[in-house]
DNA sequence: ATTCTTGCAAACATTTTGCAGGGCA
DNA sequence: TGCCCTGCAAAATGTTTGCAAGAAT
């Protein structure tokens, strides 16, 4: 949790929050940091991470911890649901509408206060369904 | 994907599966390692890993890519909801029954052959709510 | 006998952090 | 001016991989 102190709007932090919010898609801290860099050259890995971090803990910003082992972000930040792709791990917005109470589905006491839920569906994109149609003809071949 | 290859029942192999069977935990690689490191005390990080991989894509366990950054495994192979506490991170399984065709909720068309979903409930369990609360008290007095 | 698997260590990938200098409020 | 923030580099964390020896089929 983040101690109450005066942040500060630097221009690093100003342009990782505008380039997120303009981007539909759902980058890793890397992706961010190429893409800023097209602004400010010398900015350091280290100062987006921090910031995405610090973005994130005030709401500007939404993490997703979603299937994958590297972070993502997302410059919406309302709750909404992701499809993941199992095979390039591409992810897109779900056009779907957020199921209120969902929660309420919860049998019993899991002892624990619930705050929110996170949605994902998991299926192939078309890129990936192409590729393997092709690499199925490709093994199908006689050599 | 794995190839199609004759795989064979090592004593790693079988020992960890048996171990996460076992469990009703959702343990990562690191505590799988030292629970199975009791039966075999010199196995490797990295047979646990490599073994980890082979288990779930041959679909005896189950590969939890959910919020957090680690990978986390599952000895239950059926779709189940998680709940996971956002303060430490624990996480246990939701007693809520899967909700079937809930990708019939999609509108329009993603361009995604949809396979499956996640379900992932966030709250606050019990050991952090109340060190949580201790905290408080603890702020409120008076130095 | 074949070849899959292991232990070990090194390599990788991603993220975090200490520090001294710089810049916002 | 105070102290938050930055760039840089090193460290920490988590995971994968090359290799020679060992074990399952």
């Amino acid at each position: 949790m983040r101690k109450t102190q005066t942040l500060r709007l630097t221009r690093q932090r100003s342009i990782i929050l505008q380039e997120l919010q303009n981007l539909k898609t759902h980058p890793n801290a890397d992706e961010i940091y190429e893409i800023v860099r097209k602004d400010i050259p010398r900015i350091s890995l280290g100062t987006v991470y921090r910031n995405l971090e610090i973005l994130s803990d005030i709401g500007q910003i939404q993490k997703l911890e979603l299937g994958g082992t590297v972070k993502r972000f997302d410059g919406n930040t309302e709750n909404h649901y992701h499809i993941r792709c199992v095979h390039c791990n591409k992810i897109v917005d779900a056009s779907m509408d957020l199921i209120k109470d969902l929660e309420k589905n919860l049998n019993g006491n899991s002892g624990f206060t619930i705050l929110d839920h996170r949605l994902e569906f998991l299926g192939i994109c078309r890129d990936c369904e192409e590729s393997l149609s092709n690499l199925e003809e490709e093994i199908a071949k006689p050599m």
